[in-house]
Order: C-alpha cells, then sequence, then structure tokens
DNA sequence: CTGAAAGCGCTTACAG
DNA sequence: CTGAAAGCGCTTACAG
C-alpha cells in the first residue's frame, strides 16, 4: 500500500509553506493566482488527496447522520432515502446508509456504527424496538425512527398515518358499490418478522373496519383473513384466499393490506376466471413498485415517502443539535392513488 | 448544539491519565478492572463519544469505500450492494452508500466524494464514462464500475455475460418449440438515458441473434421491436407491441431485453386474448423483483448479484493497495430461471 | 500575499 | 498498571 501524499509532500515539493497550500487548495482568495496555480498543479501530479479525517478533526466540519435500511428485497423506502438524502444535504450533513445486517439483525449493524464518523441513526422498519434502543444508547448515539412496525415506541418515530390511509382506499371501494370487502393480512412471528408485531397491520384494519361501520356495513370476520407467510414474493398465490373464493361467502373487493400481496391474490382471481375490477375489485396499500406491476396496476394508497424521509432527517438534526424530541409516533397522511384495479 | 464529550473530559472527571481512559474503553489488556469499569461508568455518564476522525488520523484506521446507487426506482442492484458490503467488511472496510444526485448525475455525485472520508469508489451504471471517470481524476479517487451500460470502458469493469445469457434463454425458447421469437428492446437516447448506449442491449441482442443462428432459424428483422421509452413502470402497454400483434407476423415467442419490460408486454397479450405460455411464451433477463410480479412468473436469466458486488470490491480493493487492474470489463456467468411463463 | 505555530481528539511507544 | 508526551494531517489566527 503507497504512503498517503499528504500536505507536507505538496509543500515541500512546491517549496511553499504548508499554509500556502491549504489556502491553495481551498478557495481562499489570499493566494497570488500564480501560486494557487502551481500548488494545484503539483498537488494533482503528486495524486494528492487532504484526508477527510484530518479536516474534520481540525473544522469539527464533518456532518454525517446514517440511515439502516432493511435487508428486504422490495426497497419501499427507496424514495424515502433519496428524500432523507437531500434534507441532510441541504442541511449541510451527509446521510450514509447502511445496509440491515442479515445475521445480527438491526441492533448488530447500529453497533457497527460506533465505528463510523456519524452523528445519528434513522432506522427504518425496527422489529424490537428494545434491543435498537439499547444499541443506540451504547453508543451512545441519537436516533429516530420511520415506520410502524411495532406497538412499543422506543424512538422518536415517523411514518404513514395507516388508519386513515387504510379508511379512505376502503372508501373509496364502497364508493364503487362494493359491499363484500375481503381484508388480507399477514400473520406476523413477532420473533422472528423482519415486520415486528406489525402495528401497520393492525392500524390498516382499524382504518377497515371503521369505515364499513360508517357506511353501516356489518364486518364479516370471516372476510378478515391473514396469510401464513405474507410477505414472501416468490409464491405464486395463497391458498388460503383460493379457499375463500371456493367456499367462503361471495366477495365483490379485497383490500390488502400491502401491495406485495396483490399479486398472488390477483393470480387467485384470474385462475378462478374472476374478472378484476368488474366482478371484483382490489385495492393495495402503499404504492410501491408491485402496484405498478400487476395486472390490472392496483389502486392504492400511497405512503408519504418524500416526507417520511424529510421529517425523519428534521427530526434527528434537532435531536443532535439538543432540542428535545418526544419519543412518540407522527402520522403523515397518505395519498389515495386510483388505477385500473377498481374502476 | 452542546460542545462534544472529548477523551480529556472524562479523564479530569475519572481523575486519570488520558491513556489509561483510552485504555479502558477499548479492550486493552493492561488496565486494572476496577478502573476499566469506573472510567466506563463515567464515561458512559458523561455520554462520551470517541472521534472517529481522531483515532482514524492517528491510526490511519478508518477504511471505508464508497458505492454510488443509480437514481432508477427498481432497485435491482440492492442484492449487489449486499454483497458488496459483506466483501468490504470481511476486509477490513465499511462500505459508503450513496444515491447518485438526481440533478448533475453520477459525476456530480462522485464529486461530493471528496468531502468523505472515502478510499475509492464503486460505481453502477455508468452512462456517460468520461465525465465520470474525470470527476473520479480530479478528487482524485480509484474506481471501478458494475453494469455495461456504455460501450466505452474506462473503468475496470464488471457485469454480467449479457451475450451468453441472452443466448441461454433464447435456446430455452427454441428448445420449448418457438420459432417466431420477438425480441423486445429500448431506444435509448443516449444523451439523456440513465442507461447510457445500452450496450447491454446490444449484447443481448447479439446473444438472442446468435441463438437463432445456431439452431438454423432465420432472423426476422420485423420481430425486432425497440420501444420509445422502455423503462417507465408506470405505463401500462406499449403500442409498438400492440401493433406487432395486430398486423405483424404471427409470434410464438417474447423475449423481453430485460424484465421490467414484460409487465407491459404481458397485459398486451392478455388483452388481445393470447394466453401465455401456451400460445406465446414469455422470457425476460436480469430476474430482479418485476419477474416474481408479473402473472405468469417469469422465465429469465438471473443476473449474478452476489458476484458482481464481490467482485467489484476486490477490484476496488487492489487498485487502492496499488495493484494495476486492467481498465477492461469482466464478464460473469447468469443463470437461467425457469418459470411459469415458458412452460 | 506568505509562513511558522498552535491545536483539533485521539493512540501508543516510552518511562516509570 | 498508569501517565506525560509526541504526533497523525490538517486549518487558521497571528505576525510579517
Amino acid at each position: 500500500m503507497p504512503r498517503r501524499v499528504t500536505l507536507a509532500d505538496v509543500s515541500r515539493a512546491a517549496g511553499v509553506g504548508m499554509a500556502t497550500v491549504s489556502r491553495a487548495m481551498g478557495d481562499h482568495p489570499d493566494v497570488s493566482e500564480a501560486t494557487r496555480e502551481r500548488v494545484r498543479a503539483i498537488a494533482s501530479e503528486l495524486g494528492y488527496r487532504p484526508s477527510v479525517a484530518a479536516r474534520a478533526l481540525r473544522t469539527g466540519g464533518f456532518h454525517a447522520i446514517s440511515a439502516i435500511v432493511p435487508d428486504a428485497g422490495w426497497g419501499w423506502w427507496e424514495p424515502v432515502i433519496r428524500a432523507a438524502h437531500a434534507t441532510a444535504n441541504e442541511r449541510g450533513y451527509q446521510l450514509l446508509v447502511h445496509p440491515a445486517d442479515s445475521e445480527g439483525g438491526l441492533a448488530a449493524t447500529v453497533d457497527g456504527l460506533a465505528s463510523i464518523p456519524t452523528e445519528g441513526v434513522i432506522v427504518i422498519s425496527v422489529p424490537d424496538q428494545d434491543a435498537v434502543r439499547e444499541a443506540c444508547n451504547r453508543i451512545p448515539l441519537p436516533a429516530v425512527a420511520i415506520d410502524d412496525t411495532s406497538r412499543a415506541t422506543r424512538f422518536p418515530t415517523v411514518s404513514a398515518d395507516n388508519r386513515a390511509g387504510a379508511r379512505t382506499v376502503v372508501e373509496h371501494l364502497i364508493a364503487q358499490g362494493r359491499r363484500s370487502i375481503a381484508l388480507v393480512r399477514g400473520r406476523l412471528d413477532p420473533e422472528h418478522s423482519v415486520w415486528g408485531d406489525g402495528l401497520f397491520l393492525e392500524e390498516r384494519t382499524l382504518g377497515y373496519r371503521e369505515a364499513l361501520e360508517a357506511a353501516g356495513l356489518a364486518v364479516d370476520e370471516r372476510l378478515i383473513i391473514d396469510f401464513a407467510d405474507p410477505f414472501d414474493e416468490s409464491r405464486t398465490t395463497f391458498p388460503e384466499i383460493d379457499r375463500l373464493l371456493a367456499d367462503g361467502p361471495p366477495i365483490d373487493a379485497v383490500f390488502c393490506a400491502a401491495d406485495l400481496m396483490a399479486a398472488p391474490v390477483l393470480r387467485s382471481l384470474r385462475a378462478a376466471g374472476i374478472p378484476v375490477p368488474t366482478a371484483v375489485a382490489v385495492a393495495g396499500f402503499d404504492d410501491e413498485r408491485a402496484a405498478l406491476l400487476v395486472d390490472p396496476q392496483l389502486t392504492t394508497v400511497r405512503q408519504p415517502y418524500e416526507q417520511l424521509g424529510r421529517t425523519a432527517v428534521e427530526m434527528l438534526l434537532a435531536t443532535i443539535a439538543g432540542d428535545a424530541v418526544p419519543e412518540r409516533r407522527t402520522e403523515i397522511p397518505g395519498t389515495l392513488v386510483v388505477r385500473a384495479s377498481t374502476s
């Protein structure tokens, strides 16, 4: 490994003081044009690359925050990160993105941040709030959370308003004349699921119930179905939905508690010869990629991705600045997006 | 903003020398158990967080490399990053992930790396090799590239073997008895596309031609179709494919040069009442999420995601270590994955 | 316009 | 087992 080229090397090669080199490399005005050019040429020739660590130590000026993204293939968090990145940059901070450690989980990834020059961390979809909270305290590192996978709230948290969103989309189905609306969710194993205890599923269920009740429709519990393995994308159909279509009460709509369940649901409907949306309308929640790829494209509630990222960064920077940020959930409304699956 | 707590603060509070604090915080053996405990307790109480910058400056020990991921929603690079992350960690390096700047593009994002403590960069899907190469030289920062969006090769590059992969999947279609196989690609505007001049599309086309020729089948140029806007996922169908189905020569298979074109193609086939795969088989390339979400699930060639990430990191670390890494393409074979769309 | 010197917060020989 | 001191590579008053 070649020894690194330092300011001193450039200074020596150029025959000027280190201060002059430093000024020439930056855009400091107090250097003659000639010196600046000469120094820069020599620096470039030597392959000089200023030490970010030394500069940061001297100026206190390396400001970075981290975001840990979940180890789940479907990347709904990508627009969140993009917005967080933009917001951080506006505030003079770098955003460092870290994939969650597949074995140790979020807590292990947080531990790893001890050796990274970062001032705070945004954690996304935290299943085990206590373990992650503990890891953050250990370092110690200020943290905020995005998404509501857990009933516990050990972080200042920002999430979509899942209840209101679900209510909106079910109201939309009712407005389309649907009366027998199934709700498909997932059965979560809180021990092992990256989705924790699935608070968001519960909230979306509440929104579903509220919409039905507000319309004077009875909730038929037989129409609320929990898939055993809801978030495995490689599956083609859900046996539970096939059973409903074969033996259950007749339905004219399905609300999928997450978009990614829609692909298997739509396949089951097609296999049963049931046209969508004429006989059965289908809607989802999230507005992630799956909503555009399935056929027909999915009516859904768009998560406020940009605002999730932006708000999380703002909360985190406030925490870093020493402002007290309450450890409670901030909910941001989503938006109904109507596509061919319901109209 | 509260002043940061330093080693000196802890040293003072604990009434011991800074060296002792330093040893107690690390796992240095030469400290008494009692001192270690006491110092750690005080450090924790004070909220002491060692300065990574200072430590890095002192030990030369902060080793990080960067990866810039493209500003495209469909995240096929996610498993690549995950593998790169694991490989970097094995080698004692952090992997920093940076979303590409949406306005300035890759070159602007590379420029931003000047203020990040990173020793090298992996760039993914570089459309304009010259601009990015220049930016890397300016910093200066060793770089390697993943993906083959460009005919030019200004970086040590690793990509899938697109030609062999395409050949494999088209051979599979032929083995299924298909004789009139359409190829759908995209028309790329090299000025504006994030896909550069689309070398990968060209290579996949070559593979298609080779497979047909090897089987003694004539290439019908009318069956090679370039969509005007191939990578817009929000679209429902491609007018070009509707036209082919209505007026063109009859077909019994479609090879989509990228999985994400398959969703609109399958919709067009369904709308035309053409059953898949019985009347027309459909295959893709990449094996990204879209392959699992469309109906029927897609036969495709899986990109060697893990190896792309791993190899890129290894090439980059070799470059950093001062080994010469040739500025040419390393191609890694993909794997045929057969699903319901062809069988 | 330029340079010598102090100091950012650590770690690690070196000396006890 | 513990501490004083040097030094990592910069930037920036301060003095010319």
